[in-house]
DNA sequence: TATGAATGAGAGTTCATTCAT
DNA sequence: TATGAATGAACTCTCATTCAT
């Protein structure tokens, strides 16, 4: 019968809404920070009228976690999930997990909520909190993981382990963030790539010492 | 006489307000952005009314702007000035740079304003602009420069100018995030000094190489 | 169907809506001028909110505007239509046009019109000249052509055209200002019909008994 | 002594503040009307700091009141004592009293009164009153009296005596609400005296020619 | 008497949210 | 489920008024 079907698509399409609510929503937080974007904006860039919105997500804070929450659970999970099982020497796990981080999200959509999150911090503590836990946390956890793990191998040297991870990450954040904020002023486009292997570099053999001066041997 | 003093008092009231009205407003900017700061408050934490904002503002935006502007101006040209007169080594210039910034800004109020160009710069073109010209570029010219002056005196390797002063930048511009953004979900206090040490270790000597492993030699 | 019939309600109310605002708003601008209406006064008259006003003029300005133009095209040109088609003696066609302003302006809500772009004709500069342009040149045209028919013909003595016309509005304007003005201090409404009649009996007969008349020496 | 002296001059200036005041209050109120009209506007033209206005007026209603009545008290009094002596004709004294009106309003500073009153008397019906009693009063009774004058010396027709006199009256309305709303947009100033004259022709003679003189035939 | 910095009530305007359809 | 007209709280900005000097 045609209203099996019809209710069929209706179904599918109901289901549908969400992502592309959340897809619309997100790049207007992106793009204005919470306060700035109009919930009519993101309407009309979903293709639906105002009204819709509240069928779906309660007001505009509960929609604002709904795309904070989407992007880091589709995602970020998601990678870290492929981080874990990966086996291999320190290096290795290190040079994946960054290379990982650039792909899937500071090349991506998905690059604007580490930049939403920092700059809404102070308005949504509980957002800030979720992100701690659920991305900052994880990735510290990950990256101090691996980097005792290469000190106990004898592949990296003595660090401080309650900074370092945070200096392994910096560049990668730094990137994104340039991309939304001066990325307009500059005359060509940040390479990703090429940030992030004079990254790698410079942080397997750092600055110092053509004596060990040779960075050829990046993945 | 009483009455040069008392004017004296007055005149100096005056002349003292836009600093408080600045500092008032930097901190509520800081704390919720553009859009979610109300001029009542930064009145009332400036202690004055709200229609005494308008005696020295025209509108919220332009004592937006006034905020980011005064503090680059005073500060991080200052900075700058004695970084440029700094002889020495390259690494002793990227050292005191580094150092300079951390003591200036990163510990300092001033810490504030990159992350609100951060949030703000989709919204206040004009200002990321300013930001970028006035603050990037000239801390990315430093910076580069420094680092062609290692390369080329052999002190530091070969490196990719385009992207590397970014790398070095990096770590300070999280720290800053860092304390703006997740502090308040820490234990402890981000220790800066300990921070930059761990950077600057990083940096000069590489993760790799337990045969170059030492970083005792920083400032 | 119940559904077509509410959707017509519906609709037909937002189409209606405009034309009530005006009302309401015109009732307001000319009781009190622009600057001391309050919108909140104008949209408790139209029985809406606030901000529903905001649904269909962009701003206080706007509104008056459009006000002001609704009025106009409305009905002055209409009445001018009329006028426009009107044969016969110059004497009847004065008399006609100034019965016809006086029946569809002077005494009708539309009087309110003159009154307030006179009023505000320093603040709205734009306003004034529409007005001066739609309503003004058009009278003056008329009323000098009609003048300058009767010269030709006999029927009027010889005058200065550029300044007639403006006396044989005067009247007209007078009552309506008057009505809107002075009316409340007096004992009795001013009867239009009688005010035309003495102005028509003036224009056309002077003061001067018919048996004295010589006009000549005048200061 | 010098300070009897500066104390003279002190009380002089005291003294001669108002009207510099009450100047400058009529210019901007006749310019912008009541509402639109900011104090510190007013002070600006008159030479001094706003605070001091309210040295000298209550309140801004209380200028705007003292700016009226001043401009009555001063001029309007004077012109009728003139005219109430005045010994003549009807006709004589009705050509003498309107050309003094136009000498000493229409085409002086005071004319702007006229048109303030107008438009502010919706709000301020006190205002109004006093000027409906003060001028429209006044000007109604001389203006009858003299017509009835002229009626039973047989030098006017008989005239309907509660409309006559607005007749009669409104081209010098007209020309002043000409002068501060439409002149603007005209290529040539409204000539005053050509306007009178073209007034006083019609008045006295009417449109007719005087060999048709017959002025039954109205609607 | 004169100033002008400061105030705060009030108006215009925006926009998240609601609800009849 | 979807709409969009309508609402009204909240915010920016203005300006008459006050007051210490």
């Amino acid at each position: 019968m045609s209203t099996r079907h019809s209710e069929h698509r209706w179904r599918r399409r109901a289901e549908a809404r969400p992502r592309e609510l959340l897809d619309a929503a997100l790049a207007e937080f992106v793009a204005r920070g919470y306060a700035a974007t109009r919930l009519e904006e993101v309407a009309r860039r979903a293709g639906v009228s105002k009204g819709t919105l509240y069928l779906y997500y309660a007001n505009k804070a509960e929609l604002f976690k709904a795309v904070v929450r989407q992007a880091l659970v589709a995602n970020f999970e998601q990678a870290e999930a492929a981080m874990a099982i990966r086996r291999g020497s320190a290096r290795e796990r290190l040079v994946f997990y960054l290379t990982e981080f650039t792909r899937r999200v500071s090349e991506s959509e998905l690059s604007g909520i580490p930049k939403l999150v920092l700059a809404e911090a102070g308005n949504f503590p509980e957002i800030a909190r979720f992100y701690h836990e659920e991305v900052v946390q994880r990735a510290r956890r990950m990256i101090q993981e691996t980097l005792l793990q290469g000190m106990a191998s004898g592949e990296f040297r003595s660090l401080d382990p309650d900074h370092a991870w945070r200096v392994v990450i910096a560049p990668l954040l730094l990137g994104i963030l340039w991309k939304h904020s001066f990325q307009a002023f500059e005359p060509e486009e940040l390479d990703f790539e090429r940030h992030l292997a004079c990254h790698l570099d410079l942080l397997f053999n750092g600055l110092a010492g053509p004596a060990s001066g040779h960075g050829k041997d990046l993945p």
